[in-house]
DNA sequence: ACGTGATGTCAGGACAATCTGACATCACGT
DNA sequence: ACGTGATGTCAGATTGTCCTGACATCACGT
């Protein structure tokens, strides 16, 4: 059967951030809640959400763990 | 038309590092023409492909804009 | 009008990603 | 045997992420 998973391109960190930011008010979960549950501050959770230019890779993957976003690769170009 | 691309899935540092080193071999580029391109030095080059536990996603972006790899993210677990 | 939960934003400091410079190995051509 | 290109790895310095602590706004219930 068929991939009918939809995805979203992201290109940038801020991409990542407003992604981020979709799913987990979709969960229903508070920045705070979040941000325990990944020994994150609630702060630097709103700053992410809010597009910041640059983050560590760890703390994407750790997020996106939490979330349930998975992430794919793929190179372009090449039929 | 259905998508024939083949997407790798990606849960860690380690695997982005991977991912690259592969692709700039197929590319036929070498380590130090990458990190000219980049303005990145040689040696972090080969630290980042032999798998380093964390980097920032603005150089995941900037090796991956310019070896020509797409990035793309799904929720899980909703039809 | 007041309290509370959720969020945004900012200065100062801690710590980790990345650079600089150096040295080593391996494969290849001559 | 030697030179060269490509790669791996390491100490010391630099740069930027992320934390701490604080303050502000907005929406909601009482």
């Amino acid at each position: 059967m068929p991939d009918t998973t939809r995805w979203t391109p992201a290109r940038s960190a801020r991409d990542l951030g407003r992604f981020a930011k979709d799913v987990r008010r979709r969960r229903g979960i508070s920045q705070a809640e979040l941000a325990d549950e990944l020994g994150l501050t609630r702060q630097y959770v709103s700053e992410l959400e809010s597009g910041v230019d640059n983050l560590y890779i760890t703390r994407l993957f750790e997020i996106f763990d939490e979330l349930g976003v998975d992430v794919r690769l793929a190179e372009r170009g090449d039929a």
